[in-house]
DNA sequence: CATGAATGAGGTTTCATTCAT
DNA sequence: AATGAATGAAACCTCATTCAT
């Protein structure tokens, strides 16, 4: 068993670095660009090696994400899990997220890529951690709507959709921006938490 | 010149014909997937037609882009111009974009799409009329923030960011359920400017 | 038959104007880079009247070859007739060459080309025309031969084209310094002549 | 060491394999009318592994032409560094390359059919190689200037030429003519070097 | 297991040739 | 007759995937 347990521990590792050269690659390059000789170089196997683990340039790439997703998720599950309050809850979403990005965004700019291709699209969204994603954050809203932090009008799909639109893009935009200012992608959590709850009128 | 302008419109015709085509294929196999038999094919035409409107996939990609943009806000700019009173013009801003969406699905697919490889985006930004309109965007959102609609302290192109991401979202969805329920887009006009001026927050 | 007259020489009037932009598209980019919309547009015809006046691309490209070199045969001839002597002969088909050459660079140019491709050399020696230089030039050395100009231990054939790649080799060189130097082409007649009669070694 | 050494053997006979097929089939159809499939299939390999060894058609045929010119250059440099007499060098120059095209009819086609194209023309004469044998034939026929083998008033470069073209047109009527005769082409050295020293005129 | 050379399907693009006007 | 838009065959080249070592 001790032998087995190493055999499974190196797989795991080579899984791992795989996946941490397809994050960087896909994230340069966008998924048609990145060629899968490019991520086994940057992980430092051959070609071949890739498709030990991975059948093949799809599955990886959905592995990927979802494995990450996955992190997301848990961690998310987990900060979330610490409170009760509904809003108490949204913010620590929102700010975990938010964390979250900014310590991966080679990830995140692969995030915020898939969506393009329609195909990649509806594969992602019938994954079973993007529905999972999508389900705990109507969730969250949900029960915010029964405490009465959020308008009960709102089809709960729709809000999340829309929160998740507006993390996305403030987080693009800052990413996109960071070379010339230098500000923390968590600062702007206050911004996006006031637009999506309080909307962009004045007071 | 009869004979002139008659050879203008048959050409017109046929770069209408291979945008509608392409407008199709695009929006169905998403950017790298479609190929140029395809939409030839698509548009009755043979392979070597398309060459004669468009250098390359790239540029007629774009081009249809473009032209569907400029359609865009110009309609936008006649209906907003009609109007002095800035929240006014946000709701025409708005409403005009979801009347467009809605006629003109496939090239909203394309639209949303756009942005994913991180060169196409580039690419895109930087065109003339993408500019144009995220800066018309910013332009009326600055002005309501003038007229006390929108407050003050939002970043106006980061919350021109924030809007035309809603839209997006909603219509997205919007479309990926059209089959099921048989309601009309311009219908979530209502919850898009309320979400966006609002909130998510109960009253 | 007036009117008929007329038309011929329309017809021919095309034919030419073609052949002189063939001539100085096929000397420019070669035989396979120039396109019959190059000739056309040179020629300030549609591309369709070049099919008019000649089957296809190789077609024109033989015609034109076997058009000027006729010109050349013709124009030897002539010239060559006016004298008896054999060593006489052989100096003015050597000068007349050069003279021609000199006027009809552009020809030239697709002249040393041709021969490359395998194809090419192939038909175009089985022409009428190139037989009959080919002939004409072994003539006049077996009429030297008997002569006592040139020694007779040569076999014509092999020598004629001795003859012919000195003329093509000094003219090409002359040709790609011409930029450079000021020199005429005809001025290197003495050096061809020498060189062919008696060799390259001191006296 | 055993082991990388026979990857690159192995990786040398690819390359080979590559450009036996190349040569037979460039000598076959010509530069242009040859396809990189042609080449493969002759080889017995897929398309795509041509590509493994040549970044494109160009490459490929430059390659071929310079691996080939090399053996012939480092062939006569060999031979000629044997012997001091200048005119003794010019023969064996003469002999030697008759000895290689001989040998290499294949590539004395390619090498003859280069020339052509001028965009050919130009790239090849630049290739290192190709200068180097154009110098290397200056230089003898400049020592046998010095040594008063050939006359000291003719322009180097012009004579190396002729020389050249000399060589190129025998040879290349000897190839034509092949199937009937049974002649050796180094046969006809004698006729050669009278030819080029004391040209075709009676003693 | 790991490798990376080999494969070949498939995409983009060009251009000789045709044909309706 | 003249035109030039339309055609589609065919070439180049890339890269996901396989497989012998």
């Amino acid at each position: 068993m001790a032998i087995l347990s190493r055999k499974e521990r190196d797989r795991q590792l080579r899984r791992s670095d795989i996946f941490k050269a397809a994050e960087h690659v896909f994230a340069l390059k966008g998924y048609h660009k990145a060629t899968i000789r490019d991520i086994a170089k940057e992980a430092q196997y051959g070609t071949g090696t890739v498709y030990l683990h991975f059948k093949n340039k799809d599955t990886l790439y959905f592995a990927l994400l979802e494995e990450k997703l996955k992190c997301l998720l848990a961690l998310i599950k987990e900060k979330v899990g610490q409170v009760k309050d509904a809003k108490k809850k949204l913010e620590i979403f929102i700010q975990e997220s938010l964390v979250f990005f900014e310590k991966n965004q080679d990830f995140f700019q692969i995030f915020v890529s898939e969506g393009s291709e329609s195909y990649i699209e509806t594969r992602f969204l019938k994954s079973s951690i993007g529905l999972q994603l999508q389900e705990y954050t109507e969730s969250l809203l949900k029960e915010a709507q029964g405490q009465g932090v959020v308008n009960s009008n709102f089809d709960p799909e729709q809000i999340s959709n829309v929160l998740e639109s507006i993390l996305k893009t403030i987080t693009l935009k800052w990413l996109q921006k960071k070379k010339r200012k230098e500000e923390s992608l968590v600062g702007l959590f206050d911004t996006i938490l006031r637009l999506f709850l309080y909307g962009a009128a004045s007071k």
